[in-house]
DNA sequence: CATCCACCGGAAATGTTGGGAC
DNA sequence: GTCCCAACATTTCCGGTGGATG
């Protein structure tokens, strides 16, 4: 590691939260307006976007433009994919006090309720395919019938799942009646932005090449991923940061990204995906039943008993979630009905 | 037209965990 | 400690799916 090149490793952790979002003032000005409830009630915010293009760093903004005068809180779904542990989260971040399981979950609303009372508020679920995935629509519809909801905004984050509409009841929609706003991927343009703005603050002076920012822009559309690469590089490069450290970086950056997401699941989940990339050197597409073939010799290879087959019909729907994997479904036909799987790398 | 492919995905059943009440 | 219970995680069960094939 270069300590030299790189002033502030932080800079780029997902977790940093830049000064400066690149062209994303109107969803941030639009989330403003909405979840402030100046002019009508607190609203509820419906955002959809594929994976890096800033919802959540802008939500997070937002939220802190809020502040003062609103409660808010954000609760990321891969970890938070039920009912009660999405009440207990939002409760023990509202309140600062820890909430032990054990209670009804009846009971975990009435004290939310109580604690939210006059006080604006907003409740994120970020990942919310996760949750929709497992819980449906139970929390969601409780929520919505919460007394005092002019007060409370839920804002739904997906990446998966473009509308909630042909996701939950007609009832728990009608009574949400979430805004929408799509996030557009970004342009190489954009990328090229964010990267050299965050380069300026991570980095001593004249350390990055320009092409090295360039390629890098030029192949893929996800901020977080584009970021994650350059710090690789960064941490592989000696001393300037040129266009052939990026690329020989790629390929790590992959790596360590994907390990990224798949630290926030199950063992399975990583079995899962590494049968798949096993699989799937080429950019070749498999069948599930290949996959779940592949799956319980990685098992077997880690001592752990495989889960059933519709279990992991499931975890392959989180990779998806993910954006780890692609998947084309098949009703019928020679093949019968199946799915063909790719392993899919970040763009 | 019946049958088959090769799973999908809903629903119910079962197993597990951690608390509270006694 | 024992019993009961809610919340989950996972398994078991099973009715689809629609073109290809005989």
């Amino acid at each position: 590691m270069t300590a030299d090149l790189l002033n502030d490793p932080r800079i780029f952790e997902p977790s940093y939260h830049p000064e400066n979002i690149v062209n994303r003032a109107e969803e941030a000005e639009e989330m403003l307006k909405m979840l402030s409830g100046d002019e009508t009630n607190v609203q509820d915010l419906f955002l959809h976007g594929s994976h890096g293009t800033g919802k959540s760093v802008v939500t997070k903004q937002v939220l802190q433009n809020l502040e003062g005068r609103h409660q808010s809180c954000i609760l990321s779904c891969t970890k938070y994919n039920t009912h009660y542990k999405v009440l207990q989260g939002f409760l023990e971040r509202l309140t600062g006090e820890e909430v032990s399981s054990g209670y009804h979950a009846s009971d975990l609303l009435r004290r939310l309720e109580k604690r939210i009372g006059a006080v604006p508020t907003v409740l994120v679920l970020d990942d919310a395919d996760f949750l929709l995935e497992n819980d449906g629509d139970d929390l969601l519809y409780s929520l919505s019938r919460i007394d005092g909801a002019e007060n409370l905004g839920i804002v739904l984050i997906t990446s998966y799942r473009n509308s909630l509409r042909n996701t939950v009841e007609s009832r728990t929609y009608s009574s949400l009646q979430p805004q929408k706003i799509v996030f557009n991927p970004y342009t190489s343009k954009e990328i090229y932005r964010i990267l050299s703005e965050r380069a300026r603050e991570a980095f001593t002076t004249h350390s990055v090449h320009r092409n090295a920012l360039t390629y890098i822009a030029s192949s893929v559309a996800n901020a977080g991923f584009a970021l994650h690469w350059l710090r690789v590089a960064a941490a592989n490069a000696s001393d300037t940061i040129r266009e052939s450290a990026v690329k020989d970086a790629y390929s790590e950056s992959v790596q360590s990204y994907t390990a990224e997401i798949l630290g926030n699941h199950s063992l399975h989940h990583q079995l899962l995906h590494d049968s798949l990339t096993r699989l799937t050197e080429d950019r070749s597409k498999v069948n599930t039943g290949k996959v779940y073939e592949k799956y319980q010799e990685r098992c077997q290879e880690a001592s752990v008993e495989p889960l059933s087959d519709r279990r992991v019909s499931d975890y392959l729907k989180h990779l998806e979630f993910e954006g780890l994997i692609e998947a084309e479904y098949r009703y019928g036909g020679e093949k019968g009905k199946t799915r063909e799987i790719r392993v899919r790398k970040p763009v």
